[in-house]
DNA sequence: TACCAGGTAAAAA
DNA sequence: TTTTTACATGGT
């Protein structure tokens, strides 16, 4: 079945952070082939003109892989946006049709943002996929990401023996176990969504903001203390010098209303040959 | 071997 | 109040 979507679109480059650290079993790449569980289901997507051939070929996918591909951001506009700066300009035309990736599940985003915390997203990945492999049984080769009961019946020891530290066993097995009604954040502003999530012990700023941007797909979040996103500022703006987190959020002003699209764009260019 | 890697919370000053 | 420290694995 073939699900349109709107031109530029690039399937590779949209689902380039799957691979680009590694091997994701929730999140797999075979031979051009990209599958995980969506609807429920296995799913797989292969690049296809037009859009993405879709198998199973059933209608209740369209919209579940229309959202996890980013389809509703804009990017024609933000290629308008985008010829006002040098930098975007070229990253926009040796990356056409890069959209960002939405994860579905709001469990699975915020856990993948804690196992990053600090550590490379190689080592980050490492342990999830430990995480995932123990507590998801495969469905037809591809894990399911593990349900937020299954983890919090887990216990804090269970996490730790698979890599996680200590305290990210706690924040992990603690926002299983919370009450923060997780799928209704998407009815909520961008800073009302921050407030609730850093609430929550193990989430600050930086994983609310990746939260905001790749689970829920708002199109202005600036997450200036990332390191990637401050490598990226300071490769392509400052002429290689280090930039702090205020610096790096002073100049993402200059990319609203367009912060998401600018972010994705420059983290994904810093990885460019 | 040591150090850094897409942070966060808690202790110390 | 602001600054420093501990923390886990993997790559170099």
């Amino acid at each position: 079945m073939l699900v349109e979507i709107r031109q530029p679109f690039d399937l590779a480059l949209t689902l380039e952070r799957f691979k680009a650290f590694g091997s994701d079993p929730a999140n797999l790449w075979q031979e051009g082939v990209f599958r995980r569980i969506l609807g429920g289901r296995p799913v797989e997507l292969e690049a296809a003109p037009g859009g993405v051939q879709v198998k199973p070929g059933d209608r209740a996918l369209v919209e579940p892989v229309r959202r996890f591909l980013g389809a509703s951001f804009d990017l024609a506009g933000f290629e308008t946006f985008a010829a006002s700066d040098l930098v975007l300009a070229r990253l926009v035309r040796e990356l056409r049709g890069l959209r960002p990736a939405l994860l579905p599940d709001p469990f699975e985003m915020l856990v993948t943002s804690i196992t990053a915390q600090q550590i490379s997203l190689r080592a980050a990945l490492s342990i999830r996929r430990r995480f995932v492999e123990r507590y998801a049984q495969a469905l037809d080769g591809v894990h399911p990401f593990p349900a937020r009961e299954a983890i919090a019946a887990a216990s804090p020891a269970e996490l730790v023996e698979l890599g996680f530290s200590s305290k990210k066993a706690e924040y992990v097995v603690g926002l299983a176990s919370s009450d923060l009604d997780l799928d209704g954040l998407d009815r909520l502003p961008d800073e009302e969504v921050v407030e609730r999530l850093t609430a929550l012990p193990g989430i600050g700023r930086w994983t609310a903001e990746w939260f905001l941007a790749r689970h829920l797909g708002r199109p202005d979040v600036w997450p200036a203390g990332d390191l990637g996103v401050r490598k990226a500022v300071s490769a392509f703006y400052l002429g290689g010098r280090a930039v702090s987190m205020e610096e790096a959020r002073v100049v993402g002003e200059r990319f609203g209303p367009w912060r998401t699209l600018a972010a994705h764009y420059l983290l994904v260019g810093l990885r460019l040959p």
